[in-house]
DNA sequence: CGATGCGGGTGCA
DNA sequence: TGCACCCGCATCG
């Protein structure tokens, strides 16, 4: 059987594939991914990271590689113990006007300095893109050393943060905390690991350039940029870093009336409303919206309203469909099962314990499990026994790229029905703190304790004759 | 104005 | 030869 993993980039020939994945903007690690060839955010070459591109004077493959993150030179921290974790933008001279400019926390003198990328080998992770017939192919090459930039904002939420951020340079620096963007302070990162990132980066002596010279009290601006083009491919964050963000919360363009979803595989990440996982396989009817699926919406069991429950039956979308394709590679995280032919069912709502349910989504096709074969032939088989638990910390932020392994809960999920307060959600305790044993390894695959690659690709061999398309 | 992509060119291993 | 990176140019929103 060809694994999921027996194609790189940089092949003559890519594979010929039999599933998609579903589009992930934050992938973290070395990850290999097959998108649909109309996948936007795909054609789009979307990443949650700030990815510029790089000349690797080859056509038919495009390269882009981290630029870091933007934090203050202070390393301040506010009240609930966030830190700046600006985007940098990706054009070098609008980035060095950043890195000119100040603290966004009014309270804090210090000023934006990058924070780069060194999780390749010391370089900076690096995304390859290539667009086939078959799909668009991405290869993530390293693990990030640093916090996740703030997340990719509407065009809307631009202008208010350019109002915004007008209204501070009127006056000093302390001036009123409310002009303090507050999704600057995004939860996506913790004290902890933030701090532990950083001070690793001082043994090391990385020296973070420190461009303290600025002329005027310019004027902090959201590195924003327009995100979502239409409803079809509008995104909503699962992830509680957003949740706390008033502009997301008022603007129409966010599904943030989403409650993050609690129980999941891996991602606490965006996830793209819209998209069908796989649109053209294995999805052989819709929901069938299901009684007993539906029976969850909006219950105290459940976190999901009963709204996003009905727009989840109506557009067949969701991340729980990621328990099915839990990957295989290179994580040890069970025996590789494959479930030839299926069907299998996918539960409308992830949250249905109901072992008699009959309805859900049928999936065909070839589709591989990491698991205990009673996972495969299981009604539901959404869940298989090992879970990948992203990891959070005492603050409620998600240390990017930690995951570990912890064994499926036997009945009942970590859900607090108390969205959107989510002081409450932590897991059991580990040991958390960011991970940069990986720093030094080489560029292949190399999984400690963080993996993120999560490909969902079925791929057959041998390679069929075909033709690649390049960028016009 | 900035995101994005292209590609010439340089330095290094 | 591969890789990282600098830089200018062009396009687009």
């Amino acid at each position: 059987m060809a694994h999921l993993f027996e194609w790189d980039i940089n092949d003559q020939q890519m594979p010929h594939v039999l599933q998609h994945d579903y589009f992930r903007e934050c992938v973290d690690g070395h990850v290999k991914l097959v998108y649909p060839p109309d996948c936007e955010d795909a054609k789009r070459h979307a990443s949650g990271w700030a990815m510029r591109n790089t000349n690797n004077h080859n056509v038919a493959i495009l390269k882009k590689s981290c630029l870091g993150v933007l934090v203050c030179s202070n390393s301040c921290t506010n009240a609930t113990g966030q830190k700046v974790h600006m985007r940098p933008a990706i054009c070098d001279k609008a980035r060095k006007k950043q890195q000119n400019r100040n603290c966004p926390n009014p309270h804090c003198n210090g000023r934006l300095v990058v924070m780069p990328c060194r999780g390749h080998s010391e370089y900076p992770v690096t995304h390859f893109w290539r667009h086939t017939s078959q799909g668009i192919f991405f290869q993530a090459k390293g693990v990030h050393d640093h916090p996740r930039p703030e997340i990719k904002v509407a065009p809307e939420l631009r202008k208010a943060s350019k109002i915004g951020a007008k209204h501070r340079t009127s006056g000093s620096r302390s001036s009123s905390a409310s002009a303090w963007p507050v999704k600057e302070y995004g939860e996506g990162h913790d004290r902890e690991g933030w701090s532990a990132a950083i001070a690793r980066r001082k043994q090391r002596a990385a020296t973070i350039p420190q461009q303290l010279s600025i002329s005027a009290d310019q004027p902090i601006i959201t590195q924003v940029t327009s995100y979502a083009a239409n409803a079809a491919s509008q995104v909503f964050y699962s992830s509680p870093e957003e949740d706390n963000i008033p502009e997301l919360q008022s603007s129409s363009i966010y599904y943030s009336q989403f409650p993050p979803v609690l129980k999941t595989t891996y991602p606490q990440e965006p996830i793209g409303i819209g998209q069908r996982i796989s649109p053209d396989l294995s999805v052989s009817s819709g929901c069938d919206n299901c009684s007993c699926c539906t029976a969850y919406s909006g219950s105290e069991t459940s976190p999901y309203t009963k709204a996003a429950m009905d727009y989840r039956h109506h557009h067949n979308t969701d991340s729980f469909t990621e328990f099915t394709a839990t990957p295989t590679y290179a994580t040890g995280w069970g025996n590789v099962i494959q479930s030839a032919g299926g069907p299998s069912k996918i539960p409308c709502n992830p949250y249905n314990n109901d072992s008699s349910c009959t309805g859900g989504v049928q999936r065909y096709g070839v589709i591989e499990y990491a698991g205990p074969s009673s996972a495969s032939g299981s009604h539901h088989n959404a869940e298989p026994e090992v879970y990948i638990r992203r990891e959070k910390t005492s603050e409620g932020g998600y240390i990017p790229n930690a995951y570990s392994n912890i064994s499926a809960p036997s009945s009942s999920y970590p859900i607090t029905p108390s969205y959107p307060d989510h002081s409450e959600q932590n897991y059991e305790s580990v040991s958390y703190g960011y991970d940069n044993s990986h720093r030094n390894e080489g560029g292949n695959v190399a999984v400690s304790h963080a993996s993120s690659g999560i490909p969902t690709s079925v791929i057959s061999y041998p390679y069929q004759q075909q033709q690649d398309y390049y960028y016009t």
